[in-house]
DNA sequence: CTATTGAAGTAGAGCGCTCTAACACTTATG
DNA sequence: CATAAGTGTTAGAGCGCTCTACTTCAATAG
């Protein structure tokens, strides 16, 4: 810096200042500037530049599992409203556990990333509160309550009920659930479910079974109910990739799907809208839930709100060829 | 760090020295230290840490494809390698272009990382050459000779060979190539593919459709082939995505594959594995491909090496249902 | 013609750490 | 018993920027 200083002919902090472009300058020391930095490959150093004035423009993402394309498509939405609102993004991922979600965390709090987005993450509430202590927080597809983060959600439970209505109305009666553990959202997916099947008097049909969020969770899931007594006649799985899951298990052991059993699964991921696949899903509106978190996130860093604010969007159903009428009674 | 250096009783050097954990220290100094910082919740920050010592202990990786699950995988391999060698890791996506590729790792450089990982980049070899210049640069899933920067990758060639063996073992002769455009390997797999048609006399067989590096490439390489005069009895997909778009397409055709058509991929990404798809193709030993990539980086980074090193190992097949002996031959 | 304003530029302190060199102090060495 | 060698610790100078307060000079106002 201080070479293009005198290179320009002018002093450092004008050279900071046109680095910053700000509007007091003229056009002609800009010039200046610019020629000199470039003819000497200068690149203003960002750990100086946050060690002097605490800012990166910088957002820290934090997925909590990177095989999953959803984390993927809601990745998307959010890169694009950072760049429109002038930060750029920096990702990490959490690799399905609590602990890698903390890491990548940290590692963002020691970078001083101007806030984090953590995107389905594992952490309990009170590590998250914890974390928002310490910088701008905001919590997409995860479904908690606080009020010191930001979060952003569809409608989990909405969700539930889409399928069990869909499922129903196709005349299904025994409609299983693969749960999905404690990956986000997942607890209010079940409570969908359950008070679908409540609403339609299916309470003795509910079963769960389950599971983790990946899609051995939905193989094992298969495993289990094809174990029990009586095989459901639709399946409602936690999500794509577990749905994806119970999909290999159900044809390996040669059912046909949907003509023996119907499954459903979340997120209408880019798998599920695969022809081959025809996944019948529920739909997270991600490009919604990313630009709403960022504008939550960018409320926060510049100051224009302390307090907590909780959005929730609607899903909805996405019909694909995986879902069909129920198999006819016979003895049961 | 001045106010844990107060309440241990000790200076602000020896903080840092603990901070760094280095051996220098007595055990009961240290204790002191990590209580008072404990205490005061002092976490060391990574800006000024790296401004005075110009380490960061950080690699930035760049996947140029959140979408592509073998990106996933390979940052899989990367960041087990990294944390056993020391490092943590950061991701940034080129979002499927050279500009993207060229930001994320912008980012890197401001954040001055210890080095950078490119996977499948879409920058050309000038562009990495001008990277490597600035910064310790190891580029993987990309072929491209360079002495100025290190290079981790699958021989695509022989990945192009076994594919064209295997089809031909099974009798075909009339085997289409989905082309993967400018993605990374592109070139070589289309070699690869060339000479193993060359290489079985098929020379007039060979046809080149596409493309680019996503599903719908496959779509549109199918789309092309069907408008042909010819339709072939095998189709050489330039990677897994791809050839999960061309299978949705041809089974809108009311194609059977492998009956009508076999098909084959390259990755053998996740999605290959699901028994649903069942797809043939190409192993790209991903956990090894990461750990000469981290280990590369390392050597740089610790100048214990600075000519540039190129390692390529080799793929498997991995033969799967899309598959199968090439249909009788009516009259062609 | 002096006072006021504003625009363009600068000096210099500091952001929070690491690193070099020096400093006590102890323990072995001839 | 002087000297060397090692151990634990510290002062203080940077690292490359930004930011506040200040200066300079020209244009405008009263």
């Amino acid at each position: 810096m201080e070479d293009v200083a005198s290179k320009a002919g002018v002093s450092r902090a004008l050279v900071s200042l046109v680095m910053r472009n700000s509007p007091k300058v003229s056009e002609h020391s800009r010039a200046a500037v610019l020629a000199a930095a470039d003819e000497l490959g200068y690149r203003p150093n960002l750990m100086a530049r946050n060690l002097a004035s605490r800012r990166t423009m910088t957002i820290g993402l934090v997925l909590n599992d990177l095989h999953n394309p959803f984390f993927a498509e809601i990745a998307d939405g959010i890169h694009e409203a950072a760049i429109a609102a002038g930060y750029r993004t920096v990702i990490n991922t959490g690799r399905r556990s609590a602990a890698g979600d903390q890491a990548a965390a940290d590692t963002f709090l020691e970078f001083r990333t101007d806030g984090i987005i953590l995107v389905g993450p594992w952490l309990d509430r009170s590590e998250m509160e914890h974390l928002a202590r310490e910088t701008n927080l905001v919590v997409v597809a995860r479904t908690v309550e606080s009020d010191v983060f930001d979060t952003v959600n569809t409608d989990e439970r909405v969700g539930g009920h889409l399928i069990v209505d869909h499922l129903t109305g196709l005349g299904h009666r025994h409609i299983a659930y693969i749960d999905g553990g404690e990956g986000s959202g997942a607890v209010e997916r079940r409570s969908g479910y359950l008070e679908g099947m409540g609403a339609h008097g299916l309470e003795s049909e509910v079963t769960i079974v389950g599971g983790t969020y990946d899609d051995t969770a939905g193989i094992d899931g298969v495993e289990e109910l094809l174990a029990g007594d009586r095989m459901p006649t639709a399946i409602f799985a936690g999500n794509d990739v577990m749905a994806l899951g119970a999909l290999d298990r159900l044809e390996d052991e040669g059912l046909v799907v949907p003509d023996d059993v119907s499954l459903v699964g979340f997120d209408n991921t880019s798998l599920a809208a695969m022809h081959h696949i025809g996944l019948t899903s529920v739909d997270q509106p991600r490009l919604v839930l990313g630009a709403l978190a960022v504008q939550s996130l960018v409320e926060r860093i510049e100051q224009r709100r302390t307090d907590a604010t909780h959005h929730v969007v609607a899903p909805t159903l996405v019909t694909r060829t995986t879902s069909g009428p129920a198999p006819e009674v016979t003895t049961s």
